[in-house]
DNA sequence: AGCACGCCGACT
DNA sequence: GTCGGCGTGCTC
């Protein structure tokens, strides 16, 4: 007698085996439907993952309620996806189906597409008017050349190298063969611009993801993409699960960013899983990057991806002029250096724009006592918070605690207190002091909160009704602005000394992404980096070398340090209120992983995490490393069946975290 | 993760 | 005398 095998989205490594109610047609019991079945005290909607001849359960099998589809809710890939993925990260198969379901699916509703596309269809112009260089030509030809097979490329090309016209005449041909493509952009990344080109290029429906989006939208895309009815499908990370009929191409852009990562829960990596999904899709995948990872480089040295490097257009620098100014024993006006000011003048009295960069939003991040040194910290979390202006209040940037501001020291009733070091809003207060005639915006999470206020105030730059922009990392991402001459990056150190191994690599990228933002391809902005580090190796190797040459310093760093990409990392993160609990649990797995005694795994820790104590609770990590994924995944799983009856087990909150981005 | 059961403190 | 706190155990 057949019986169900079905993941349900629950803590359990193992599917869940039910009897067919004898009344039942087996005809749509296949692989991919979703059933309703009773799982403990309640009812549950799983997927089908095989039908079985016999249970190794000992217990008595219940019988399923109903099944909600007559045809699988997933194509067979992504159900060989989401077992790969379970697999890989170490994640329950129920849950994995469970994220990556459509929202109204999950809650049992039919897999029915009410509305035919609702996107828009664009002008489709013609491709011939776009004159294409010889490096695109090539690009486009070797991937062209493989649409019918497995292989990765790495499309290497700073900004205004046209990347993304690679891209639409490769999906101009993926559509042309009736397939369709798959575009991945990093979270902040689908902005309508880009939209709007694709929509402009091509005359078929595009379904934009984004998470603006209704359940009911989000459902009727997901339904189409299925049907193969939408040949375009654009979105972030989660669009990676997108059912396609017939896939043509996967394309990952910008894809060093880490947003691809999801950082809670099933922690997967949308470009590493892209990558398995177009081997099983027999398709090929192209990731794109001006700064590509230090993980895809490595893949290129070992000849894993196949590397196209389109060089700047003609006329434009190979990367932009930086200039470090050396503010050491400088007096700064509140952060900007003479130097920086008198070059700012002269951009201005040239009708350029500017882009001032500083991380770090709010008006400064320490409120101090003069005659004590006291500074205001947050209850929940082991940081100082942040003072702002606008409202007036102390802000916690981890938890979002708000706090109002003291007069008074509270440590020695001094009334010397004030705030202490840069943020964006002193940043734009100091400027409307020096150019007082001139336009200035600031864009941040809190200038922008308000629905619209970013499009609008991107706007006011576009327009030239601002000359002056001054942001945090929102305005590395997506947006370009033709007529910025000066970049200036306001800290450059942030992040140069951190204690994390990816650091120096996010700060590469992330200086020359804020760089490029700047100038025409014919015209490219001046850098400027006020930094207390001139001589620092990184900042040398970047401004004197291109990010290559940085890349290639950096991974001998890696190597010799034992680290990814040579070595795989997996990071368990345990939590709890209690200040011991985390740090005695992970204690006890690594006691465990004693009796699965192996030299081809390292472990590193328990330690407190860098900032110990976030929104009241205590974390730490336990880090592994292996020269080899085999005997990571071993261990890993043998710690896993074990782990639910280590004794402090129950008191944590934990998670596991395969190839982790961060590991402080 | 849910959900129920179970045994100890402050309320009508 | 009950309502409810969250520790513990279970889910085919």
């Amino acid at each position: 007698m057949p019986l169900l095998r079905i993941a349900i989205p629950a803590p359990f490594y193992h599917g869940f085996d039910y009897l067919i109610p004898s009344d039942w047609d087996i005809g749509p019991l296949v692989p991919g439907i979703r059933l309703r079945v009773p799982f403990g005290k309640r009812e549950a909607i799983g997927i089908l993952t095989e039908i079985i001849e016999s249970t190794p359960t000992l217990k008595p099998l219940k019988p399923a309620i109903a099944f909600l589809d007559t045809e699988p809710v997933f194509t067979p890939t992504l159900m060989k996806l989401a077992r790969f993925a379970s697999q890989y990260y170490h994640y329950p198969l129920g849950e994995v189906f469970n994220s990556i379901l459509p929202g109204l699916l999950r809650k049992g509703k039919a897999a029915y597409c009410k509305s035919l596309p609702t996107t828009t269809i664009g002008l489709g112009e013609q491709f011939a008017s776009y004159a294409l260089n010889d490096a695109q030509q090539t690009a486009i030809n070797s991937v062209g050349s493989s649409l019918s097979e497995f292989k990765i490329f790495l499309l290497n090309g700073v900004t205004g190298s046209g990347k993304t016209e690679v891209y639409l005449h490769i999906i101009d041909k993926v559509i042309k063969a009736n397939k369709q493509a798959l575009i991945l952009v990093p979270e902040i990344g689908l902005t309508p611009q880009i939209l709007a080109r694709f929509q402009q290029r091509f005359h078929v429906p595009i379904a934009a993801l984004h998470s603006g989006m209704t359940e009911r939208e989000r459902l009727d895309a997901w339904l189409l993409a299925k049907q193969g009815r939408i040949p375009i499908i654009i979105g972030t990370r989660s669009a990676l699960f997108t059912p396609l009929l017939n896939p043509g191409v996967i394309i990952i852009d910008e894809e060093h960013d880490v947003s691809f990562k999801q950082q809670e829960g099933f922690r997967y990596h949308a470009r590493d899983l892209a990558i398995v999904r177009a081997r099983m899709e027999n398709i090929p995948i192209l990731l794109g990057s001006a700064t590509p990872s230090l993980e895809s480089l490595h893949n290129i040295a070992t000849a894993r991806y196949h590397l196209l490097n389109l060089p700047a257009r003609a006329g434009s620098a190979e990367h932009p002029h930086f200039h470090l100014i050396d503010i050491r024993n400088q007096t700064l006006e509140n952060g900007l250096s003479k130097l920086l000011l008198n070059n700012m003048e002269k951009h201005l009295a040239q009708n350029g724009q500017i882009l001032l960069f500083l991380n770090r939003r709010g008006f400064a991040p320490v409120w101090f006592c003069h005659a004590c040194s006291w500074t205001a910290s947050c209850d929940r979390c082991d940081v100082k918070l942040t003072y702002h202006q606008q409202p007036p209040s102390l802000l916690c940037h981890h938890c979002g605690a708000t706090r109002p501001i003291p007069h008074q020291c509270p440590k020695c009733q001094s009334h010397h207190l004030y705030p202490l070091g840069l943020g964006t809003q002193r940043i734009e207060q100091t400027l409307a002091k020096y150019f007082p005639n001139v336009g200035i915006v600031r864009i941040d999470r809190d200038s922008t909160r308000r629905k619209g206020a970013l499009h609008s105030m991107l706007e006011t730059i576009h327009s030239g009704e601002n000359k002056i922009l001054i942001g945090t990392q929102m305005i590395a991402k997506g947006h370009h602005f033709p007529e910025v001459t000066l970049v200036a990056i306001l800290d450059a150190d942030t992040g140069l000394f951190s204690a994390d191994f990816r650091a120096t690599e996010r700060v590469a990228q992330l200086l020359l992404q804020v760089a490029g933002r700047a100038g025409r391809a014919e015209r490219a902005g001046e850098v400027y980096l006020q930094t207390h580090n001139p001589q620092h190796p990184l900042l040398l190797h970047l401004i004197e070398h291109g990010y290559m040459a940085f890349a290639k310093a950096a991974l001998l760093e890696r190597k010799n340090a034992d680290l990814p990409p040579y070595n795989y990392a997996a990071l368990f993160r345990a939590e709890a209120v209690n200040a011991q609990a985390p740090l005695k649990f992970l204690q006890e797995l690594r006691d465990l992983a004693h009796v699965y005694p192996t030299n081809a795994v390292t472990i590193l820790g328990p330690v407190p995490a860098l900032i110990e104590r976030r929104a009241g609770r205590y974390r730490a990590h336990l880090l592994l490393l292996a020269k080899e994924r085999a005997p990571l995944h071993l261990l890993l799983n043998q710690l896993l069946t074990r782990l639910s009856q280590l004794p402090t087990s129950k008191r944590i909150r934990w998670g596991l975290d395969v190839d982790p981005m961060e590991v402080i």
